[in-house]
DNA sequence: CCCTGATTCGC
DNA sequence: GCGAATCAGG
């Protein structure tokens, strides 16, 4: 893949936005999150709202004797306010979010830990990472479960019993669902 | 483990 | 210039 106007644009607009480079590097396709990173240093575009923070020094190598000498000087200037994004992002996929109905009157203490919440939000919430969501929409405290789950699976452990909630629920009707 | 971004350096 | 490999941190 080549880094055409377009997707260059694409990259900056995303990485302004907050989208992590993996979120990015997946939107824009034929690309990894390296190449995304690396792009966006090149464009000189990396750190976005870093407001104040331990230099924290890092150096891949023990720089054995090669001819590198000097470290050179990255000077980051902190300049634009940070500018919070992703609030707007958050509602649509609320609405879309199922509901944690009282469903659970079982108690469900059969083996299964009920998750602590690792407070996810939207952006760290990733293909395997339980999108159970946690608290009202509508308030500040709103999350998700954010446990690791399985391959592919939006749901921890723990929620996906809540989530898939067997239709049979000792009713007349066995119409199992197999095939999958 | 999974994920983040940062950096280096062979290509 | 590009980005895999690697690092450091959460």
């Amino acid at each position: 893949m080549t880094w055409t106007d377009e997707r260059v644009e694409l990259l900056k607009k995303l990485w302004i936005d907050g989208l992590s480079a993996s979120q990015i590097a997946t939107e824009l396709g034929g690309v990894t999150r390296n190449a995304v990173i690396g792009k966006v240093h090149r464009l000189s575009l990396s750190g976005r709202a870093k407001p104040a923070s331990a230099p924290t020094a890092r150096a891949r190598k023990p720089a054995v004797a090669t001819g590198r000498t000097g470290i050179a000087p990255r000077g980051v200037a902190p300049t634009a306010r940070p500018l919070v994004a992703g609030n707007t992002a958050l509602k649509p996929l609320v609405q879309t979010a199922p509901e944690p109905r009282r469903a659970m009157r079982a108690e469900a203490s059969d083996s299964v830990v009920v998750p602590i919440s690792l407070h996810a939000t939207i952006l760290t919430l990733t293909e395997q990472t339980c999108k159970w969501p946690i608290g009202d929409p509508s308030t500040e405290d709103f999350h998700f479960c954010g446990q690791r789950s399985g391959s592919g699976i939006p749901y921890c452990e723990y929620h996906s019993r809540i989530a898939y909630q067997p239709v049979h629920d000792r009713r007349r009707e066995r119409k199992v669902m197999v095939g999958a």
